[in-house]
DNA sequence: CTGAAAGCGCTTACAG
DNA sequence: CTGAAAGCGCTTACAG
């Protein structure tokens, strides 16, 4: 077994209590005390047994929040595993965690949320939110005013005071689905379509640009089409797709940014064109495994969805357990890549 | 916070200790009294303090025992990085881990290193084996008669009686190769070659059969050359390569199932191919992101490398501090495809 | 079969 | 500025 603060204490002439003290830096401790304790501590190898720390931390009982919107869509279902996960954690170590699901988005109900987690005394929020200039305000509101810490996770909210922001980096996405698209037409080149969520969508529109500038950029022989936008719906990328087939019957691939893929892969069956069209889609979500396993979808493009809800959780319960900050302000999470070989 | 033993003994009438006996199941506690305390417990909803359990325990100090072949190469050098973070874990949890690093492959020093950690009262082994006849029979002399639990894992040992095995499925890995290859010369066909590194080895013979299966059943374009083997050596994969260049000049793809890729790209370069070939690699290793990047190596499928340390050795932890045995005998980590945009 | 007590390594008021 | 004591939730000999 390790050192023990019990070590430090007798090897000091000092209490336990003093050890403490000085090892976590709480003040209150005469220089010269303090200095020989660090020393013996450094000496002796001490690291402190997180075991032990957190049984005696539990009578705080550390509350983290948690946010999320949407909470209807199968990718967040699968972040809010993550959150799960993490919140079980926290709970074995006796905190606690408060999950406000919100369907859909919804910035008033942000806002309502954010709110009522502060009355219940709640120390950090992990929050997903929406561009919205008064979820800003709140944000910088409760890290400045009330020092409660937030963490923003799935999207990020632009020049706002948060601790960090976990989630896809959205630009290597749409390269890494270039990437591949441009390899499957180097030689041969070939008409592709782009076909988008919202043109306000900050996230969907960085998958755009990187998509964009790899295929310029790599594969002179691409032609890429306009983007045009599903709003993320299933019948409107259906009719997109239609209308692309027909005005470009020449067309050989078509890279998606967001849901709506069974849209697509209907206008594709009804067209016999599902063999010959290769289909990039985003995010391993709703029966996207499915379509890519039917071989109607070719690639999937994804982002680590249960990274996503852990990871925000237990980065604040670092800093409120151990005052440990996260080391990059962007916690990128990996650009996963699906066949349907590797499921 | 949760519910306690204090509280579930309190509401029985009995002492904490009766408590904890009836709930970890240690016996010496009268029928009727068991009873009561589970019914108790469930109405309560308890759910023990890990924390609470882990450091009551610390006084038994959990040994786990490590070893590992080829410690010298880069794959292993990330699996022990792996492992290091599960040994922290355990170490703040109050065990021990110890590691054994065996440079190269070799069964003596496996077996030594065994009796070894049984000497140091192990209890528990996780083994990065290699197939030979006297491991199986240890393993299983060490499972049966000392009852020392054994995970293997990135190599598996057939139809020995170890509890689970953390790897690769190599077969899923040379599928995943194979339809991504497959795809690149899906319109024009091409031939492609298949380096990989010893016939006795299962796993790379296993990646080469997925390979071969998908593109022989998928892609009826493609031509497949006979599979050769470079040894694992950077200068045998090179002169391949120059034979390969030299008798198929019509070759438009490389399959590589092991280390040499350096050698590979060496022979690409000398020949002005390194464009024309579209070359996939295996494994995350060594300076194949370099080559990623440099445009020389288009695809990796590689294997979780830091997983394969870290599970093997948290699923022993929680064997021995829970009880806990892990779903399923064969732990296949994910296959992760890098191109140079998602590294 | 059962209880009382000591212990795991740390934190936290409290008294001085 | 410092120490003694109680506490976090559990486990573990030990005595009976």
């Amino acid at each position: 077994m390790g050192v023990t603060i019990r070590q430090i204490a007798q090897e000091a002439g000092v209490s336990r209590g003093t050890v403490d003290r000085v090892l976590n830096n709480r003040g209150r401790v005469r220089p010269e005390v303090d200095k020989k304790v660090r020393e013996i501590a450094r000496e002796l190898g001490y690291r402190p047994n997180l075991l032990g720390r957190a049984l005696g931390m539990s009578r705080n009982d550390i509350k983290i929040g948690v946010i999320i919107q949407a909470s209807e869509t199968s990718f967040i279902k699968a972040v809010l595993a993550g959150i799960q996960t993490a919140a079980s954690e926290v709970e074995n170590s006796g905190g606690t965690v408060l999950v406000e699901k919100i369907p859909g988005i919804d910035a008033d109900k942000v806002l309502r949320a954010m709110e009522r987690m502060r009355e219940q005394g709640i120390h950090a929020i992990a929050l997903m939110p929406v561009e919205d200039q008064r979820i800003r305000e709140k944000v910088n509101q409760f890290v400045e005013e009330y020092q409660i810490p937030i963490v923003t996770f799935n999207g990020d909210l632009e020049a706002a005071k948060r601790l960090c922001f976990v989630g896809e980096n959205a630009y290597l996405s749409g390269k890494t689905a270039a990437g591949l698209m441009g390899e499957f037409f180097r030689e041969n080149g070939s008409t592709i379509a782009m076909i988008s969520g919202f043109a306000s969508n900050s996230s969907l529109s960085r998958r755009i640009s990187g998509f964009r500038e790899v295929i310029e950029q790599q594969y002179p022989k691409i032609h890429l089409l306009d983007t045009v936008y599903c709003q993320e719906d299933e019948e409107q990328a259906e009719r997109l797709t239609e209308q692309i087939l027909k005005e470009h019957p020449e067309a050989g691939g078509i890279y998606m940014t967001c849901f709506g893929e069974n849209g697509v892969c209907r206008a594709l069956k009804k067209q016999g064109k599902e063999q010959e069209i290769v289909l990039v889609a985003s995010d391993l979500t709703g029966n996207n495994y499915e379509l890519l396993e039917e071989g109607l979808i070719n690639l999937i493009v994804g982002q680590e969805d249960v990274v996503q809800g852990y990871e925000p959780v237990m980065i604040l319960y670092r800093l409120l357990f151990n005052g440990e900050k996260p080391k990059e302000e962007y916690q990128y999470t990996d650009i996963v890549i699906k066949t349907r070989y590797n499921v």
